[in-house]
DNA sequence: TATGAATGAGTATTCATTCAT
DNA sequence: GATGAATGAATACTCATTCAT
């Protein structure tokens, strides 16, 4: 059904420069030159170009990667809450935080997401399978009046795209601490229980 | 105790240089040539080498006065205060604001932030001044009640360093909003007023 | 005698890879990667390697085809004239005028000539049908005392390697108006009816 | 006046990359690597960068200065002409004769005439020195009496355009001779004393 | 001191050809 | 015999930095 079976070999070494760009994307950044991640994954330049036809689509292959790990990991999360196993506002801040984690493991990630986010910014098909699985906690955790009733998918995403990835884990959890207040429910002005006294109102964006 | 009294004419040249550097870094990154930086200067390349030792020099120079402009927002704000014109917390609220604000307009700022980010982190001596401004600011607001009383000015400059200054104006201001919120009393646990239910207590960072 | 007899989808191939190369020739150039002619041909790169030892046999393949295709059209010429349909140098301006027609719209000739011009230039096996039924036609212009006496087959392939086959239609008549000049008896010394006194004479060659 | 004055060493290497660039694509064609040139030249990569924007400059220049020496030879044989030294349609024909033995020296002219031949053509204020002198000495023959009456600059250029440079002495002569033939007055129909009879008018092109 | 010319290692990408599957 | 994946040398161009003038 695929464009093409892929042989047994040169599946391997697409697997082995996938995996070497993202290593040495996630230690040096995007600079990398290609010819080193050629070498790590032990192949010529040729053949890295005969898998990816420039250098931005190998970056891209990687960032999609790991987009679809946290797709993968927002539908577990998703699982867990609609079997009733856990919380939907626990749930998401566990996500939060592992997400921000995952990033800074990864500078893929951040350094991909920087140089591409023109393209991507916060839609996207490729971001449809966590954009969905994300809404649907998200919805969760507000029905249960837990997170705050105008928070967005978007509002999501720029946590994930504003989290510190490259400080240490103890300023990370700060971070998250203080970022999550504005996703509270009852924490910030907008709710049916806040004072509006300091004049922050429902956010109206395009 | 400096240097060198350095003659008019080279005093001269390095503003012209820096300001350039800083013109050109603001609208391209810190990736413009150095090259591009000494001719907008009106100098020879050599004459840039001679002020300054390498290009993270450079750019190193340029980001000291970006700082420092900020101390000074800071410490006008702090006046500001001090004298009864505005209130602390109105006025911190408006200066992150207006660094957002700013460092968005300027690529200068966040580019070199970037690439020197293990240099300064959250500390050192060229922060002192808008350090101690941030502070008395922050001591005030806190004094007020309006000012989470676990802030310290290390939470400042993660908000500082983590906003997302490539984004639209409306989604800067979204992201502030959020944000703040963990910064006001009252939004989060750990005030008095507040219930620890949640488990977040005050921040322990080295 | 032959090689091998070759099976019969050997030889399809064979002439698949023959046909899109001339093809790509034509219209892109000798320069096309070999990669091009094998995708158009429908095989593996593999596959045009076992039947052209290198690119340049393929290209001297492509070359020689259009060659034969010369040789057709000057012994139809030669044909027509021995039967007395056509005269020999209105035949011969006819051959003339369509040679550099046709190797202006196929750059596989212009480009494979130039680049094989050592190894071709005016002698070769592979050019015999040609020079025979052109020596044929140019003796019948002669003894019809339209053609120049000592114009020689050598002289022949020169108008047709110089021909300014990458120029408008417009220019390519006018050029070969000017070039069959000398070739008209009557329009240059060395003639009967010549005057010498230019000296111009009958060529010495190797 | 002029742009820059150049310092003494810069002014050197850039003779010598011209040179040698000159030299090296005369010898191999366009095709040469500017990593050769520079070699050849005894200068680093970037130097040569310095001196032009990118190859095609250079090549440019090298074209530059060979149109340069054709309209020098074609000023000093009009001079010689005017002064009553020299015949013109004597001089018109030493000077296709030296043209072509130029060229054929100097494959650096014909390479990059091919490759820029969309951009010159038979035009450009670049050859407006050699079309200026060359108009001159055409009318001067053309009043003679020797050169046929409807011959044009253009008709200049196309002999030297497909002239075979790349061709033994003999033959090059050989192909002058017949190629003259059509410049000639009283050789081609057109001339007040030629017969019509073969259809050839003179050329109506734009 | 200033100039600006020279350096040269570094980068992404192409393509004829080979060879394991 | 065919496939197509891998090779790796080659190429144009950049830019931080040095140093002769």
């Amino acid at each position: 059904m695929q464009d093409k079976p892929l042989r047994a070999d040169a599946l391997r070494n697409r697997r082995k420069i996938l995996e070497n760009a993202r290593d040495l994307i996630t230690r040096f950044g995007a600079d990398v030159p290609t010819d080193a991640i050629a070498e790590a994954a032990g192949v010529a330049a040729g053949t890295l170009y005969r898998h990816f036809p420039d250098k931005a689509a190998l970056i891209d292959a990687v960032l999609q990667g790991a987009v679809e790990e946290l797709g993968q990991f927002t539908e577990d999360a998703g699982a867990r809450v609609e079997s009733g196993r856990a919380q939907a506002m626990a749930e998401f801040r566990a996500l939060a935080a592992r997400y921000v984690e995952h990033a800074s493991r990864d500078r893929a990630v951040r350094a991909a997401a920087d140089r591409l986010s023109e393209e991507y910014r916060f839609t996207g098909d490729r971001l449809r399978r966590v954009t969905d699985a994300g809404r649907n906690l998200l919805a969760r955790a507000q029905a249960d009046g837990d997170m705050h009733p105008d928070i967005t998918i978007e509002d999501v995403f720029l946590l994930v795209h504003t989290a510190p990835t490259d400080a240490a884990p103890a300023v990370r959890d700060r971070w998250l601490a203080l970022m999550l207040a504005g996703f509270t429910a009852g924490n910030r002005p907008g709710h049916a229980a806040d004072t509006p006294e300091d004049g922050i109102s429902a956010p109206r964006r395009p």
